[in-house]
DNA sequence: CTACACCGAGAGCACTGCTCTCGAACTGAC
DNA sequence: GTCAGTTCGAGAGCAGTGCTCTCGGTGTAG
């Protein structure tokens, strides 16, 4: 059992974590001063360095839980007893929509990487929990036969055995060039919501929502969904 | 004609930028300090801010060449008197080629936007240069009757007037569904380089550049090239 | 009860963007 | 050619940053 100590020195943490959490919505990942995180809790800018070692440490501790509740948020839109395509397009607007309540955090976790900042090995399951949302529903399309017949041909294999098993796993119906088109329309989500959010569109729609929609179902069809 | 001292200014301008430019790409635009320029070109700090009144107009002079140099790389790959397929190919390798040269200026053009930065209007007619190439490509292929013929239905148009300029102007084969999926292809390319560059590809390809023409050619079926 | 690890606060360092002031140099009008 | 007016570079200085170190006070384990 925790002695009081510890517990304490998680609650702290916790605290650091939500001002810090707070200051990014605010004022962005770049803007984020470790000082003012410390002012708003009325504590000594030294004394959150008993707690997080450095300001990339902190950040990093944001970008995990950046995305853990957008892995989160994809998976409570994923109905899978809903038809493939319908599950594709769910995902897709659950994320967008994560992605405008959050845009900062967004912007943290797909935007440009910080300064001399690597992101370590820590974030990388939370990471792929979106992808293998994604994946599922591949997969699970595939296995109901749901999918057209592979085409075949294409030379060696592009997408890694690690890759595999995150989008759908092992199925007849599933080669590899289903699974480039697959880390291709992933791709684009994140290309079109970026593009959006970053403000490369502005002008060129009316309707950002509704393109939105059409531009997702263009891509379950190039999956096949 | 210029005077001495406006030819001079130019030219100091000139060397603050250069200076500038090398700094960005060695350490990001979030590290680029206008203290560190200043010291790299032998002058005091304060004296930068006689030709750029701030680091944000610094940045948005870098923004703007950037956006330069890789539509000028873009309109260079392109020639208009190959098929519309390899068209679209070449242009989309250029722009990875030019991501892969300069990422730290990629980043800055589509990377997250810097903290408290609006993109002045003037970086508008820069960044749509590779807008434009692309959207070129796709009108010479409607006008030369390579595009299928539109499905037609969908609703009131999606994309804006101005956009529809730039997307290759009016064709009866080119209507709005044409146009929305050719912003989800440009989105698309977007999204791959930008997954890419800033890591979230690490693991799952075994060949990035084979992936990456797989991927553009399946782009250029989606749109009708 | 005591020795020890932990923790908060304060001072301080090196750095940043930016402002202000003060001479020096250049420029255009007379 | 002189002289007022503009431009420019340099220096000092302010407020802010990340981070380190040291110094007491406090909870904890033996």
């Amino acid at each position: 059992m925790p002695t009081a100590r510890e517990r304490v020195r998680l609650e702290i943490t916790g605290e650091i974590v939500e001002a810090a959490r707070r200051q990014l919505a605010e004022v962005g990942a770049a803007a984020l001063s470790l000082r003012a995180v410390a002012r708003e809790l009325g504590m000594a800018s030294s004394a959150v360095y008993r707690y997080f070692p450095s300001r990339d440490d902190l950040l990093t501790r944001l970008i995990i839980d950046g995305y853990d509740t957008l892995g989160a948020a994809a998976e409570a839109a994923d109905d899978p007893a809903a038809p493939p395509a319908e599950r594709w397009l769910a995902v897709c607007r659950a994320v967008r929509s994560w992605a405008h309540g959050h845009p900062h955090e967004y912007a943290l976790l797909y935007g440009s990487p910080v300064p001399g900042y690597a992101a370590p090995p820590d974030t990388v399951p939370a990471a792929a929990r979106v992808g293998v949302v994604l994946g599922r529903v591949l997969g699970d399309a595939a296995r109901a036969g749901a999918l057209p017949e592979p085409a075949g041909g294409g030379g060696p294999a592009l997408v890694t055995a690690e890759a595999v098993a995150v989008l759908g796993g092992e199925h007849p119906s599933l080669d590899d060039a289903a699974r480039v088109r697959a880390l291709l329309a992933w791709s684009a989500v994140y290309g079109t919501i970026s593009f959006e959010l970053f403000g490369h569109l502005v002008g060129s729609l009316t309707d950002g929502d509704r393109y939105f929609d059409r531009a997702m179902s263009e891509l379950a069809r190039l999956i096949g969904l």
